[in-house]
DNA sequence: GAGATTATGAGAGCTACTCTCATTTGGTAG
DNA sequence: CTACCAAATGAGAGTAGCTCTCATAATCTC
């Protein structure tokens, strides 16, 4: 990596941190792009060239194609539930508790802040293709299958309401809830 | 009902009518707010005393409040699953051609402008709240009990991917779908 | 019909975001 | 080391969503 790369990482890296630490500090909506470059040392033009919009400082989650990675390395004798639930563990098990703390308190803040929480869709809406398209590997049905986009469906939105949950209340051990929504969906959801 | 309420739902449903008509004819991001009131021969300014937001004219929808009464009012001994797919056939019932034709119209633009499916992620997260509810009172739980509010993630997960389905594919019926998705749902989302 | 409410329009102002162009900086070939 | 090329940056102008204020006009109440 020459020395270009390396420094474009560290801008990238540098207006991210500061872009929360002001959203933490002053809230989301009232802290502007122009704050957040000078905070940087950067200026406004050079911010949209690293985030094309302020929201993607907040959602900008390098864990997520990981995470993905370890899904689908996942032996293939588990269950689709069980796959994702490996996942998590591998994931988060290779996690500093810094970077743990990060990721929760970026999540945290994205279900808090209204403005923040509709850009949540899209990275949903991705989920499920790409949950659908696991679970229907490890099923051996095609990727557009019907029932395993429905399957990938009730994941997304049990995902959610565990994060939403989280958000809502911050003493409980989201992990721990989110292990027991993915129990109880392998279950079928009983009622 | 006087006359200035009367005028005002008028007004109100004209500023959505010319918005949904400019939004199908030259697309969502390039219509301005300056345009939706010309057409509507309102000035900006009270654009902004109808709707909050110019996402507000696609989303605002008056069926929403109607379905939960209709989900809430379905015969007790239903299970939760039937009483919803009870709702969704009385109130569909209800509506006119047309009106289901503009029901259909706006889920569809609303899913395939990426600015606005954000903002159904709001809708969803107060769906969540809602369903939680009706189901935790079938079921003689606590509003919040976990399991129940895990359950309705799932279900507006499983609503969330047909939609999105449907928003893919035109020539699908959506409502088909909507109530296979349940069915599968109902069965414990067997893959 | 008079007075209190409420809706409206005009316009100024803020901020997210885009685009263009000149300048600087980093990489590379001779 | 120099000369050149490509990429990164900053300055600044412009668009559009959205807010706020204030004066005017329409509606409601008595």
């Amino acid at each position: 990596m020459g020395l270009r790369e390396r420094k474009k990482a560290k801008t990238r890296a540098a207006i991210q941190r500061h872009a929360l630490r002001l959203f933490r500090e002053q809230g989301y909506g009232a802290t502007t792009v122009d704050q957040i470059a000078a905070a940087a040392e950067i200026s406004p033009s050079t911010f949209f060239r690293y985030f094309a919009t302020k929201e993607a400082t907040a959602l900008y989650d390098p864990v997520d194609p990981v995470f993905i990675e370890a899904a689908i390395g996942q032996p293939a004798e588990l269950g689709p539930i069980a796959a994702l639930r490996g996942a998590v563990r591998v994931v988060l098990g290779q996690l500093s508790e810094e970077e743990m703390e990060d990721v929760r308190q970026r999540q945290l803040l994205v279900f808090r802040e209204p403005e923040l929480r509709g850009a949540i869709m899209d990275q949903f809406a991705e989920g499920i293709d790409l949950i659908a398209g696991v679970a229907a590997r490890r099923t051996g049905r095609a990727p557009d299958d019907f029932e395993a986009r429905n399957w990938a469906g009730a994941v997304v939105g049990v995902l959610l309401a565990s994060f939403a949950r989280a958000a809502s209340d911050p003493e409980s051990d989201y992990l721990v809830a989110l292990d027991q929504a993915l129990v109880h969906l392998e279950a079928g959801l009983p009622l």
